[in-house]
RNA sequence: GCUCCCAUCGUCUAGAGGCCCAGGACACAGCCCUCUCAAGGCUGGUACGAGGGUUCGAAUCCCUCUGGGAGCGCCA
């Protein structure tokens, strides 16, 4: 009987999901999916990090957006949960007793400030700082005393020294540590709340979890969560540690870098699918080429394919993958960020005509206004180009647009001025957009309404008529 | 200070001794297509951090250096 997968994504609500915390969310989804597991959602939240509710609910609804689904989770309890520490605090203590009845742990007396002393001191004469085991032989005696003086105590895990904790990390292979090297450390503060290495410990190992990634910056832990399970009696899950994200400068990915909240890409209209083609690939590499749909980027996720560099976060391949996106979305999402801004019922025809142009919703704003909008003088060369092509020229296109025509009436009276290719249509793009890229002209006029054509071509008529015109001013 | 990790084009990466005078993608440049932009097609430049070994042969193995990162909390 094979062991189920079980992976979990465990955040702390605290700020906002980062891309960092994203791609360990994605890389255990992708695998239990993978796998046929489960993939788990638990908010850590102990005592000192009080739950922030609406932080939650931001939380778990980022993860639905990107489509990152839990099988269980706060808002999906089940045997194994709760799934948020806060409502854990039971267990913790039990788990407390028991290590401390066994003497496994023991109190410890020392003050913040008598910790620091010893670290400097430690650190200033060479050595790596390390609890001094002040507490750890303290008699049942001078516990008492100490209690009785009303001192607050914290929890420590006894680590016995001369032992060699050993693991296969997932990622990187062999690890080997030395627990001389580690220190007894704190499992519970002295306000009683689980430290983060104990709670965290626990609850995989009661949730069944079998499989770990997180970020490389949790790899010393990784012997000591181990050393707690194995106390706890519990079989600890295989862990796996993840390069860190870094922004352009090389350094950690930090808020600073530009838009590296999830929160913030989605509100500038980036697509789920484009964030996971990237992050995907961010430290892992897929066999497979180009743009990956969901299921692809699931089957081909290989925990072998895992890097060990640090991965740079790069805004161009953002906009690349998300170009891909939009051109893969169905038009229906691309007309909800048409609507209101074009007019009501033009949403289909509008994404039609300048749907090769949409990138981002702001950029469905830009064409909307281009469209429907109330431009500006012409200036610069769109101005230039305006007045090259001459009076005769918009005279032509205002004939014929009076007269009804459509785009080819239109571009076959413009042919009759003598101009034709480039020479007929960037002039006519100029007056009818005062830009010199875009879509299609003939998309643009089907939706561009005949007033604002016709005034549009009135005012490159005058212009070119009247070229020494300052922009701007009234006549 | 100590421990650990990493090091291929600007970026993401392929590469697990000969298939590599290093492949792909993004970005960049040029050309083609085209009314323009985008898309698409073609072409191009740019990388194995440095120095030593091992080997008939090294991007791949070893050592040193350099450069980056992580950790050494009553933070997670």
């Amino acid at each position: 009987m094979s062991t189920p997968v079980i992976t979990r994504f465990a955040p702390s609500p605290t700020g906002a999901l980062h891309l960092g915390n994203v791609r360990t969310a994605l890389f255990n989804w992708l695998y239990a999916r993978r796998e046929g597991g489960r993939f788990l959602l638990r908010i850590e939240d102990t005592d000192r990090v009080r739950s922030d509710e609406a932080e939650v609910l931001a939380l778990m609804g980022e993860l639905a957006w990107l489509g990152l689904d839990w099988d269980a989770g706060p808002d999906r309890e089940d045997a194994a949960g709760p799934y948020r520490q806060s409502a854990r605090t039971e267990r913790y203590a039990r788990a407390f007793d028991r290590l401390e009845a066994a003497g496994a742990a023991y109190p410890c007396y020392c003050t913040p400030l008598e910790l620091e002393v010893a670290r400097r001191t430690q650190l200033a004469s060479g050595r790596p700082p390390r609890y001094p085991g002040t507490c750890a032989t303290l008699s049942a005696a001078e516990r008492a005393a100490r209690a009785a003086e009303g001192r607050p105590a914290t929890l420590r895990f006894r680590v016995a020294p001369g032992e060699a904790i050993a693991y296969d990390d997932l990622v990187r292979g062999p690890q080997r540590f030395q627990s001389e090297d580690l220190g007894d450390f704190v499992i519970r503060r002295a306000d009683g709340s689980a430290a983060f290495l104990f709670s965290n410990a626990l609850d995989d190992a009661a949730m069944g979890v079998s499989h770990v990634l997180r970020g490389e910056d949790h790899v010393a832990n990784t012997p000591r969560q181990r050393l707690i399970a194995r106390a706890l009696g519990a079989e600890p899950p295989r862990y796996g540690h993840l390069p860190l994200l870094v922004g352009p400068g090389g350094a950690p990915l930090s808020k600073r870098d530009g838009s590296a909240a999830v929160a913030e890409l989605r509100a500038e209209g980036y697509l789920p699918d484009a964030l996971l083609n990237l992050l995907g690939r961010l430290g892992h590499s897929y066999a497979e080429e180009g743009w990956l749909a969901r299921e692809a980027l699931v089957r081909g996720f290989e925990l072998g394919a895992l890097g060990r560099a640090p991965a740079h976060f790069d805004r161009a391949q953002l906009r690349h993958w998300q170009k891909e996106a939009v051109h893969r979305a169905p038009a229906a999402l691309l007309e909800g960020w048409a609507r209101g801004r074009v007019p009501p019922g033009q949403e289909a025809a509008f994404v039609a005509a300048v749907r090769a142009n949409l990138e981002l919703p702001v950029d469905a704003a830009t064409w909307a206004h281009v469209v429907y909008g109330e431009l500006p003088c012409a200036a610069g060369e769109i101005r230039d180009s305006i007045i090259g092509a001459g009076a005769p020229f918009y005279d032509a296109a205002c004939a014929a647009v009076a007269a009804g025509a459509g785009y080819r009436e239109l571009v076959a009276a413009l042919k009759a001025t003598g101009r034709a290719g480039a020479a007929l249509f960037k002039p006519l793009r100029a007056a009818l957009t005062q830009r010199a890229d875009g879509p299609e002209l003939a998309a643009l006029l089907e939706i561009m309404p005949t007033s604002i054509v016709r005034a549009r071509l009135e005012a490159a008529r005058d212009l070119a008529m009247h070229p020494d015109t300052r922009p701007g001013s009234a006549l």
